[in-house]
DNA sequence: TTTGACTATTCAAATTGTTGCATATAAGAT
DNA sequence: ATCTTATATGCAACAATTTGAATAGTCAAA
């Protein structure tokens, strides 16, 4: 599974950390390309350290709990390495949100404007985040690394899939206003 | 789970078929909105008439296999309105090739390259697919029913998803192009 | 002064999805 | 004659994800 290289992947090119900031990191950047849960980072964390890919170190705290840095190992690097030159067919797709405009005439229209309008600003919030991650947060340096420029375009990934969304809901309000005012 | 109400919604607004026959429904033009298997619709169906929401018709054939065909019942309409109304949060995005793009630099970029390639191909046939659905098979009557413009928004979606995929391939094939001749 | 938010990690059950196999029959191609 | 493709359905093992709970300390605000 390729949460595994996720994970790895993070460790290797942002630098070692614990499990709970490895959570913040799938928070704050990695979901827009891959979604985890902090049940299933800690999870992976301890079996990716029983196979070696990973090495943990414990770092002790006063005022708040303990935490165990993981780095990135010599295998661990080997294996993203070989699992990264694989090819990988696209991400099957499921949208509820489809089903519910499919079924629209069963039910009553004005819910489902007020849902397109709440996912309207929820991507249009995401996407001026990741907007001010391009600008402010990882903004490309006079001479970007390699890394910078690939870094870069998974971000770009994110900001274009959000930008289709808001627009896609622009084009689906509009239409839905259009249903119920005809009906109404 | 979403899988039972994309079948509900097929059955009511497609019409009522059998397991066979949804699954090419899942395969033509479901897909560009949520994915499914055989194993999963077949063992869906059994559980929707377990349930009431679906009502099998077992039809004799002559040369080929006897098939079940399954119709939406009142008790099914009644429970996909119900769910339909309901908010659905964004879907979670793992999408392994930007984790291989992030370890660039770890791993040759010739074989990214090339599978960058092959996802612009692979997407570009997509959406050829839906622009001629949208064109040649659920082309726009003149005046469009509800279900027919909802049923439009979704096949815009898909239209609008594939685009993005595309755009984004040819700006990673040049970028990753350019950082091949940098290095070679 | 207790309520809530943040740090830090773990366990377990239930649901959902993938992979591989299995069974028939029939039509058409090599 | 055999091979592939299409019709038509099902089982079972496994992997991945979600949901819900639990522990335990610190800090700041109401």
């Amino acid at each position: 599974m390729a949460l595994s290289q996720a994970i790895l992947a993070s460790l290797a090119m942002a630098g070692p950390c614990s499990g709970y900031d490895l959570v913040k990191r799938f928070d704050e950047y990695i979901s827009c390309y891959w979604s985890a849960s902090h049940q299933q980072v800690y999870k992976e964390l301890r079996e990716l350290e029983k196979k070696g890919w990973i090495s943990p170190e414990t770092i002790a705290q006063t005022g708040r709990p303990n935490k165990i840095v993981y780095s990135i190992t010599e295998t661990g690097k080997q294996q993203l390495a070989i699992w990264a030159v694989l090819p990988s067919d696209p991400t099957p797709i499921r949208e509820p949100l489809m089903i519910k405009l499919k079924t629209g005439g069963l039910a009553p229209l004005e819910p489902l404007l007020a849902e397109l309008q709440r996912r309207h600003q929820l991507h249009q919030t995401n996407l001026d985040r990741l907007k001010h991650f391009e600008t402010e947060v990882f903004p490309q340096p006079e001479n970007p690394t390699p890394a910078d420029r690939l870094h870069h375009l998974t971000l770009r990934r994110g900001i274009r899939y959000e930008t289709e969304w808001v627009e896609w809901c622009e084009e689906a309000i509009q239409c839905v206003k259009e249903l119920i005012a005809q009906s109404g």
